[in-house]
DNA sequence: GCCACGATGAAAACTTCTTCTCAACTTGCT
DNA sequence: AGCAAGTTGAGAAGAAGTTTTCATCGTGGC
């Protein structure tokens, strides 16, 4: 059975208090402030639960390790800060998918803006 | 000094013919076609001498391990296709960066369209 | 053609990120 | 409270990609 343990509600609560993708380092920084014995190995298996379970979803950017976000969101894509390394959850989508070459089929798209978050602007 | 060995003329002539982004398995894979003895650690010595001349540059995607392609090219973005991994380059960019919540500064983007490439598809 | 020195290839080592192992600890049911 | 079974934390181990090591080979200047 699935037990409800100190660890895990911290990680939760983590990620409805930030409202930003997190790395699993980032994870464990964040909840350690709850959960101070908390584990790196902890984290990682809570995040495939969490996964499996449907409350998370990983996010994919270019050039760096997955992060983590709250699953069920709308479209929307990333904003990932060249100083910090933080990632910011942009709301909508401009892109218009025409310029596909004949015979390519477009499933899907990831898109990643770079640049300054305000606290590093 | 540089010296112009068949390994390298060999790198450099895949890229060219090849037309699309590449792994450095791929390079190796292709390139041995050419000089069949080449190895891996070649490839990556090689790959990173012409990124450091300014012939290569660098293509980071989500979720996947970089390629490379030749450097100088007009702004654009690439596909990915799901099925055999293979990265083609797509040109021109429609993405108009509104919606960018305030304090936040752009300095660049990435696109990466998925789908299936003509041949998978 | 000779030869110094850069380049090569195979394997080992390294990095970074993730998963596994296992003894000790918690949780939740009774 | 007592206990069975799931959970945890630390470190070891694993996976994937890249770099280093080193003996040997090849290039290019003389």
């Amino acid at each position: 059975m699935e037990r409800s343990t100190r660890q895990r509600r911290a990680i939760r609560e983590v990620f409805l208090e930030v409202g930003r993708p997190l790395s699993p380092q980032e994870v464990l920084e964040l909840a350690k402030r709850k959960v101070p014995s908390l584990g790196l190995a902890t984290v990682y298996r809570t995040l495939k639960g969490l996964v499996e379970e449907g409350f998370l979803t990983p996010v994919a950017l270019p050039g760096e390790p997955p992060r983590y976000e709250p699953a069920g969101r709308a479209h929307h894509h990333h904003f990932l800060c060249r100083l910090c390394g933080r990632v910011y959850e942009l709301l909508g989508c401009d892109l218009a998918l025409t310029h596909l070459p004949p015979g390519f089929q477009a499933e899907g798209h990831e898109v990643t803006v770079f640049g300054r978050c305000p606290e590093c602007a």
